[in-house]
DNA sequence: TTAGTGATATCC
DNA sequence: GATATCACTAAA
């Protein structure tokens, strides 16, 4: 079944590890679906995270961190990779979850590219879209959690927290 | 280890 | 207007 908004409307620490294990699935215009199990998520939340991008406040490109939640957030990183977020929480609340990787495609950027997700996807929604969704086929993986990852930036401290999660055992 | 790439934010 | 920064990847 396909995941509603309240699923994402929970807390993104909730969220990161209930969407490890769950499919994307991305139509594309000819038709064709993709599908990718998740296989990675980390967690974005709060202005008091400095890993996450809300941390330097209130601007256009992280208004929507702040909206409703099951929207999609797509970064583009380094001039050419897409990374894509699903907002989570209630309004108001910047914090989201990147989907870091799938069970093929080992990745953020990897990822997109496969799901051939652009920059047109920023602002749109997993709820209710035709074009792309989240499904849950009733699978649960183990998950074990580590240190986020390409947040140096971050201090000590951010840096060390555990909010990835990943499908598997070590 | 380093190059490549472009939007965003921040500083003139 | 100019510069610095960046939730990455591929090639070496």
């Amino acid at each position: 079944m396909r995941l509603t908004g309240e699923f994402f409307a929970r807390d993104a620490l909730e969220v990161a590890p209930d969407l490890v294990g769950k499919i994307i699935v991305r139509k594309l215009p000819d038709g064709t679906e993709l599908r990718e199990r998740i296989a990675e998520t980390e967690a974005y939340r709060g202005e008091e995270d400095k890993g996450c991008h809300a941390a330097k406040g209130r601007t256009p490109r992280t208004e929507l961190l702040y909206g409703k939640s099951g929207v999609i957030y797509v970064y583009l990183c380094y001039g050419m990779h897409w990374l894509m977020n699903v907002i989570t929480g209630e309004d108001g609340q910047p914090q989201g979850v990147l989907f870091r990787a799938g069970e093929v495609h080992d990745g953020p950027a990897k990822l997109t590219k496969y799901l051939q997700i652009n920059g047109s996807f920023n602002g749109g929604t997993f709820v209710g879209n035709e074009e792309i969704w989240i499904e849950d086929d009733g699978f649960r993986p183990e998950i074990h959690t580590a240190p986020r990852v390409g947040i140096d930036y971050a201090g000590d401290y951010w840096k060390s927290i555990e909010w990835r999660f990943i499908a598997g055992k070590e």
